[in-house]
DNA sequence: CTGCCTATCACACATTTATGTGATTGGGTG
DNA sequence: CACCCAATCACATAAATGTGTGATAGGCAG
């Protein structure tokens, strides 16, 4: 028997989920919620096996709902709902332990499905969920980054300035005057379009340069 | 019609597969190959819709092939293909833009639905390829990294270092005087045991605090 | 061979940063 | 109420950084 608990703001949406999952075999909603308020203390007072959370919701969203139930609990999984795959709102909720993210549209046996497939250590995702997550994944991981042309030298003393190195230090690491370095770094904020060296950190971080 | 080009070296799977879709309306096997050693020319020669991909393959391996195939075209799909749900693997092979990531132990119906879906911009997962990626996506961006307990005022100060401004320029866009800007400076680099701001920098996006 | 680029170094000067030492105000807590 | 702390501002000074304008030497391509 899989128990549930569901945040859902829309009254109709609400029943209607309920009568559906209190209707099928193997399913039975504790007790569904209008916000999530105090979904900690529920959550701790249900122990239910999988929460169905709306994203859209007044007061306490979705996301917000989800990091106070992580808080205290790392066992229940949690199932986000919402009309849009919006992306913003995928990658929140998947950095914050969310077990999967299907749209409201999704149909009911399937739903019944994705329900079963949280319980049982999966992470069920709409399709177009899956693809939105994999490309944030590669952008993330992307190493076409430019490297804007850094030669070899200059990268060097990039990865020391990343490194939080003075001119100082990176000269003597390096074995060059210290108006060698400047030189160099010169160069370095030409060609990546700065002229600080926490810009240059930064950019070196965002393009992974690093 | 959905047309497929097949990556298999072993010889029994190779054949069952390409006769089970063969053997499925609305899908047809253009050709089985048992290493991707000239994957490039092939799928040229071929325009396949999707390509099954088996990951573990002796010679150039399932993620070289995918790599290849992507230098050339961004249009066809390819489903990686596998015994094990091996973490590098299915983080390497994400990070190339493979479409989909299924086990070769899948139901050959599931295994034909998930084909469908690829080609039609879907990204199927077994479920258990879904959770890890989930995993390996909330590990990248875990925000449970200290945050040094900074005060919002001091976050918002690193936020705009981060973002490559001048002490002078946080003071205006912040509405306070340059010397309250060194105040909280001094106190962020207490906190992040740091005494430059490209360190602090550096840190801020090693720690995720941004 | 000539021109171009990288790497090296030098000097000068203005600006920015880093650090120390204070002071005031208002909110929150024991 | 007394105390602490975050946030605000001030003044001073040393160090580091950013920028301009050079010069020299070696490697490589046309």
């Amino acid at each position: 028997m899989t128990r549930l608990l569901i945040y859902e703001d829309n009254p109709q949406l609400r029943e209607g989920l309920t009568m559906l999952i209190n209707g099928s075999e193997g399913f039975e909603v504790l007790a569904a919620f209008k916000n999530c308020n105090s979904v900690e203390e529920e959550v701790k007072a249900f122990k239910p096996d999988v929460v169905l959370m709306d994203i859209d919701m007044p007061g306490t969203n979705g996301i917000e709902g989800l990091k106070k139930i992580r808080k205290s609990s790392e066992d229940v999984k949690v199932l986000m709902l919402t009309v849009f795959d919006d992306n913003k709102n995928v990658f929140e909720a998947i950095s914050n332990g969310a077990n999967g993210y299907v749209l409201k549209k999704t149909a009911p046996a399937k739903l019944l499905e994705y329900i079963q497939e949280a319980q049982t250590g999966g992470a069920p995702m709409t399709s177009s969920i899956a693809t939105q997550v994999l490309k944030m994944f590669s952008s993330i991981h992307s190493d076409k980054g430019d490297n804007y042309d850094l030669s070899e030298r200059e990268k060097q003393v990039l990865q020391l300035l990343v490194n939080g190195y003075s001119y100082k230090m990176i000269a003597s690491e390096m074995f060059i005057a210290i108006d060698t370095v400047r030189s160099h770094i010169k160069k370095i904020y030409e060609k990546l379009h700065v002229n600080s060296k926490s810009e240059a950190v930064a950019k070196a971080f965002k393009s992974r340069i690093i």
